[in-house]
DNA sequence: CGGGAATCGTTGAATATTCAATATTTTCCA
DNA sequence: TGGAAAATATTGAATATTCAACGATTCCCG
């Protein structure tokens, strides 16, 4: 009998996962250069985008971090002046975060160069394929977790 | 006119591959957990198990690694007596690297569990989402490319 | 052939991430 | 109420990754 060949990495759900990710990831950043700005930071800026105030605890679940590296990235951000800290008065165990309105404009220049992306993702990979694509990753979040 | 609200970073495409690239890969790393290898490894492995000889720029390539990240890694690897690097004969720049047998026996029992993470996937996901799911990526990935 | 340009892999320094431990505040229940 | 346990965020040390530069080899073309 043969050594088993065993299933190539190629079609493991979680390689392809990984690569698309990395791709789809790359290609993002290579937009964001401009304004030197790394995709998580983004996200933060993003969720803070709602100008409410969330905890460190909320924003590293949202942002897919852990707590000690949003922790440094978050003071990274402070020190550029794009978002700062409050003290919960209601917990004061938690801080808030919120975007200053230098982070709010950065924001806004964010999301147009991702929706240009999602935009070009859309028409060389079809609006079907996409969409299917998206309901799939969501759902299979949803079971996962 | 209202602040426009704009699109929730939970319906971006990066944020959902970066979200179920986390969460999948999160399971895989716990089931690894007990032989103490980063996924990266396994995939390193993997790639090797055809007893071929793989140059460094090919691995890291195949294992969605860059060439400084992959270097130190292998050194690791060497150290744990995982695989060994041979000079190419044909062309002295480049470096084959080969599994050792420790490395050929670990590989079988991170493939083992790999495939049970694919069989609990398929399962509680459903063997058509998954299959639909992998075929996106697939084509995602070379449209990308 | 000769030599500049390209390729391949590694290294060292700078940067970022992670793990474990800590400080603070709140919760809970005996 | 008192105090142990839990929750929250941060810190410092250890580890890992990245960026730029380098050394060695091969390629290519004048």
């Amino acid at each position: 009998m043969a050594k088993s060949p065993s299933k190539p990495i190629t079609e493991h759900l979680a390689y392809l996962l990984a690569q698309a990710n990395r791709e789809i990831n790359r290609q993002l950043d290579a937009r964001f250069r401009k304004e030197g700005v790394p995709v998580e930071q983004w996200r933060i800026l993003k969720v803070l985008s709602d100008g409410k105030g969330h905890s460190m605890g909320e924003l590293a679940e949202a942002v897919l971090l852990n707590h000690p590296t949003l922790t440094k990235m978050v003071d990274r951000m402070v020190s550029d002046a794009l978002v700062y800290r409050v003290q919960d008065a209601d917990d004061r165990r938690k801080v808030l975060m919120f975007s200053s309105d230098r982070g709010k404009a950065l924001t806004q220049r964010l999301n147009s160069l991702a929706l240009s992306q999602e935009a070009f993702i859309a028409e060389n990979y079809g609006n079907k394929a996409t969409a299917d694509l998206k309901r799939l990753l969501e759902s299979l979040i949803e079971k996962a977790n």
